[in-house]
DNA sequence: ATTCATAATTATTGATGCAAAATATTCCCG
DNA sequence: CGGGAATATTTTGCATCAATAATTATGAAT
């Protein structure tokens, strides 16, 4: 147990990554109703906060609050699945293009190291991943918009619902990184609308084929 | 006062709703403290609804919470707006994108009939506004994707935030007609490239110069 | 035996109370 | 008279308690 936090959140904020965490881990299954009493009582907590926390979740689409019913876990059907990722292109894509219209030298900068080390995680999947991760989460952020920022960071979260717990395809690192070069490229020349259209494509071609 | 309501909501979104208007009717103003307590008396309620609509409230982005400081109504900058904007843009044209290629007949019709309706209304300042606001209505929900739905939603509680209401220019319905007049031409045609495309000038041309 | 109604149990929702923290005020000292 | 520390007040945040609504179970009647 963490004892101390220099930031110290709030008790239902605490609770609420709990439950994330919970919920992704598919501990609190998709569909099923969340007992406030006996997850109050695991948690040594109140139930007030627990409630606030739901709330939390409830707008961030986890969880779904049914009238004198409580609290369930979101479902997430194909369709869900198809529509966020749609939105998560259209978003992204977009920041793309914004970034590679508007980047200061510093961030072409970072955005090109950062593709660098991705050139050459080509090895190990894991950091290959993260690093690709880090690279998107970056992009996010110099596109300066805070509500976008806060829409992906939703979405992504109502993704991480669904049991294929990774966004995109597997075992196609090198057409991916072939996706992202040609990506930086249009980047570094400052074309927008191209870095738009190539990580459109980047994402259509990495959606999972799911089910 | 509404005495029975058929889908009887929990008073916390009651509240929400309340909190809402006030805020849009700058009653309470951006930026300033909201007083859990004198709130609660003034509704003769407990703290417990209102702190959990403050929360929901907070999720879109109307309130911004501080720890252990409460509640402060959202202050939003000019480039708040545009970025707000910005995504408004983008999420309604993809909208009208993917309708104009996916519409059945009987939506196109409906929304062709939507359309005269706004020809018709020309004269009628109030009612072309109605009618425009239906028209994207409709369209917004013809896309079918509930998750875009609900971030329009917000993002335009956001827009209203502003102290300019109306999210676009003013005495431009003769030019706002004939943008909508090309956008159904391209709908109807189910060119979606091209209706994303003049969604995006509308939406470009809209745009009040704020400040 | 099945169905409808009523009662009992269970769980959500709202109210009240209490403790900790932050801010404002006052008092004392330099 | 000004600055800083200590105290007092205000307010958030959490817990407990009460009431309302819904579901389930039980019983009676057809």
């Amino acid at each position: 147990m963490s004892a101390l936090s220099l930031a110290p959140r709030a008790l239902y904020e605490e609770v609420a990554e709990l439950l994330r965490q919970r919920i992704f881990k598919r501990e609190l299954e998709p569909g099923s109703w969340i007992d406030e009493l006996k997850l109050a009582e695991e948690y040594g907590i109140s139930r007030t906060p627990l409630r606030e926390a739901l709330k939390v979740l409830a707008a961030e689409g986890l969880v779904t609050m049914k009238v004198r019913r409580g609290a369930y876990v979101t479902e997430v059907s194909e369709k869900d699945l198809a529509d966020v990722y749609h939105l998560l292109s259209l978003l992204e894509s977009d920041a793309a293009g914004v970034v590679a219209e508007r980047a200061t030298p510093a961030q072409r900068a970072e955005l090109q190291a950062l593709h660098q080390a991705l050139e050459e995680a080509v090895e190990d999947r894991d950091r290959f991943f993260s690093v690709n991760e880090q690279f998107h989460m970056r992009l996010l952020e110099m596109a300066d918009n805070r509500f976008r920022e806060q829409m992906v960071a939703d979405l992504r979260k109502v993704m991480k619902l669904n049991r294929h717990n990774s966004l995109f395809k597997t075992g196609r690192i090198t057409e991916s990184l072939a996706e992202h070069r040609a990506i930086m490229a249009a980047l570094l020349a400052g074309n927008g609308e191209q870095t738009m259209q190539r990580m459109r494509e980047h994402f259509h071609n990495g959606l999972e084929a799911a089910v």
